[in-house]
RNA sequence: GGGCCUGUAGCUCAAUUGGUUAGAGCAGAGCGCUCAUAACGCUUUGGUUGGGGGUUCGAGUCCCUCCGGGCCUACCA
């Protein structure tokens, strides 16, 4: 039994997360957490709220509340929303925890001591309006180059220069308009990621079975230019983890709170500190490779905007600590999901977001769809036509249909009862024979995390089901040969189980209703199919399920189509 | 501006990393079946692989060029 630790990237908590986080991230990390379950190994999947930032300040005084209460609130609603979507988090953190505190400013104290830190005057635009520094893209101003209005202080979205904020003409904040703006001085925290550039550069070397997305980020970063630079770390803000060298003060930092990138990688590890502190587990042994975690695998999920931190930033951390902890194994990335012709929008409303997704459908028609279309090798694109279509295409005619036409056919000819007789002949070995190879080929991808293929196999797994009925014609045998035709029936009851087994990491509601229907609890892996089809064993009670899939009427798909075109309400 | 990714059938995607005649699913057409959510199965029509040039015995795959789409570019996260 292997141990598998598996990360999803955090999601900020400044609101609900669209379907196109949702796919980059929580989502396949839950169907890699749910398979790896399902094969019977040990497995810890973690992820948590990154609560630290502006976008978080600001969220909350827009919400009119204090930031540690919004944050807690926002904390509540993700959690909830993650777990109607079925994601089988371990623990859900939130980056603002105790654990998460200690543990970032015992890296920055570490890194310290390493001569890993190195301390940086700079000058930062501070509006007095507002009371805080402006981060460049919070100032907006007129672009010299192209005399757009409402250029931002890190670039002009007109002409796409990129400026900085002192270049702006009557430049003012983003945050109230204010022009009340002076450029003062403040001093920051830099990791030397440069210092540690030849061993990030042969780290990424050894990882030729990472997607090509997520080396060739790194490698950018390595070489662009001058190579990897030093990154600041702390930032003059109220809400975040105050900026010590461990336990101990840190003169001249008083007041600062460490940069949102730096503590939120260090959550994965604090929420595994916060997972067993609630659970009365060890820690340790999934994170400290002299405590445990040498046989550990670790994977991480995210979309490709955050693999520079991931394959650099938190490397260097970690590192750079000198101590022994565990390293990433394998870093899946995601492409961008994009709705109907344009991106997903938070700040405009635009696509659908998880709570309305749930509002309208339960989440595995959502999990199958995104899954079975996961953005892996380059940006793809959510349709309400194509999701209507292949869902009920799927779901509903080639799954849920299955399970209807097998068990109403036993209830009618032989009633709630895996019936008894028969014996397998040349069609059920055959089946057989498709389902092993088939099987094998679905582990294989999903073993490899090839999220898409795996759903394809899956379905021809379904297939083979409606292939087989529609030759065996248990409805013909049973005529001539009753026997016969219970056992092609048994088979058929047996296919729903295997299916149910198979189908979890996809669409779990569906698989435990499955195996509800089929009175069982065995969720026993495949590894022999023969084996596995004859679990239910002749005279065992089942009952016939509601239908587990409704299709998507033409009505609701225009509807819906209408209604998430424009702003959200 | 620079870097990276990408363009394959009406649609969504494959193609064992340069190797036979470019494959699946959906949609379309035809046939079969009648257990089933008008479902299922079988057969079948669709491709100058964005355009052009080159390397090679051989190119969807490598090189050059042009055209289109996307991402990143270090103080949003």
């Amino acid at each position: 039994m292997a141990r598998i630790l598996i990360t999803s990237a955090l999601p900020y908590i400044n609101g609900i997360k669209h379907l196109g986080n949702l796919v980059g991230s929580q989502l396949p990390a839950d169907l890699f957490a749910r398979y790896m379950r399902g094969r019977g190994n040990e497995v810890l999947f973690l992820c948590a709220t990154d609560e630290h930032g502006t976008p978080a300040e600001l969220a909350a005084a827009k919400a009119g509340k204090p930031v540690a209460e919004y944050c807690a609130e926002l904390h509540e609603v993700q959690a909830d929303i993650a777990r109607r979507f079925g994601l089988s988090f371990d623990h859900f953190g939130r980056s603002s925890s105790p654990q998460n505190h200690r543990l970032t400013q015992h890296f920055a104290g570490v890194l310290a001591e390493n001569g890993l830190i190195r301390e940086v005057s700079e000058k930062q635009v501070y509006s007095r309006a507002d009371g805080r520094f402006l981060p460049d893209r919070y100032i907006e101003g007129t672009c010299p180059n192209c005399g757009y209005d409402k250029a931002r202080g890190d670039q002009c979205e007109n002409c796409t220069k990129q400026l900085d904020p002192t270049d702006l003409i009557d430049p003012r904040s983003a945050i109230s308009g204010s022009t009340d703006l002076e450029v003062r001085e403040t001093k920051h925290l830099y990791l030397r990621q440069s210092a540690l550039r030849d061993d990030l550069d042969k780290w990424i070397d050894t990882k030729t079975d990472w997607p090509i997305l997520t080396t060739s980020i790194a490698r950018k970063w390595l070489h662009d230019g001058d190579g990897l630079q030093d990154r600041g770390i702390t930032r003059d803000l109220d809400w975040g983890i105050p900026v010590r060298k461990g336990d101990q003060d840190w003169p001249g930092m008083e007041g600062k709170v460490f940069y949102v990138w730096f503590d939120a990688p260090i959550e994965y590890i604090a929420c595994a500190a916060e997972w067993a502190e609630a659970t009365g587990n060890d820690w340790e042994r999934w994170w400290r490779t002299d405590k445990g975690a040498g046989d550990v695998r670790y994977v991480q999920f995210m979309g490709k905007d955050n693999v520079p931190f991931h394959t650099l930033s938190f490397p260097t951390t970690l590192l750079g600590s000198g101590e022994p902890w565990k390293m990433v194994d394998h870093l899946k990335s995601f492409n961008y999901l994009n709705y109907d012709g344009g991106q997903f929008s938070t700040s405009q409303g635009r696509g659908v977001f998880m709570d309305q997704a749930l509002d309208i459908l339960p989440a595995d028609y959502w999990r199958w769809w995104l899954l079975s279309h996961a953005p892996e090798s380059s940006d793809s694109e959510f349709t309400w036509e194509n999701f209507q279509q292949s869902v009920n295409k799927d779901l509903a005619d080639v799954l849920g249909n299955f399970v209807s036409r097998i068990t109403k056919f036993c209830r009618s000819k032989f009633g709630e009862t895996v019936p008894d007789g028969g014996a397998y002949g040349a069609q059920e070995e055959t089946l057989l024979s498709e389902l092993t190879r088939r099987i094998r080929a679905y582990e294989g991808h999903m073993d490899a995390m090839e999220v898409r293929k795996s759903a394809q196999e899956l379905r021809a797994i379904w297939v083979a089901g409606n292939e087989y009925l529609q030759s065996a014609a248990p409805w013909s045998t049973i005529k001539e040969d009753p026997d016969r035709a219970a056992m092609q029936v048994r088979l058929g009851l047996n296919l729903i189980r295997l299916y149910a087994v198979l189908s979890a990491p996809f669409i779990p509601a569906a698989s435990a209703a499955m195996l509800g229907a089929m009175n069982t609890q065995d969720t026993g892996w495949p590894d022999d199919v023969a084996d596995a089809l004859s679990t239910l064993p002749a005279g065992h009670a089942f009952t016939v399920p509601d239908v587990l899939f409704a299709k998507i009427t033409d009505e609701q798909r225009e509807d819906w189509e209408n209604r998430f075109s424009g702003v959200r309400s």
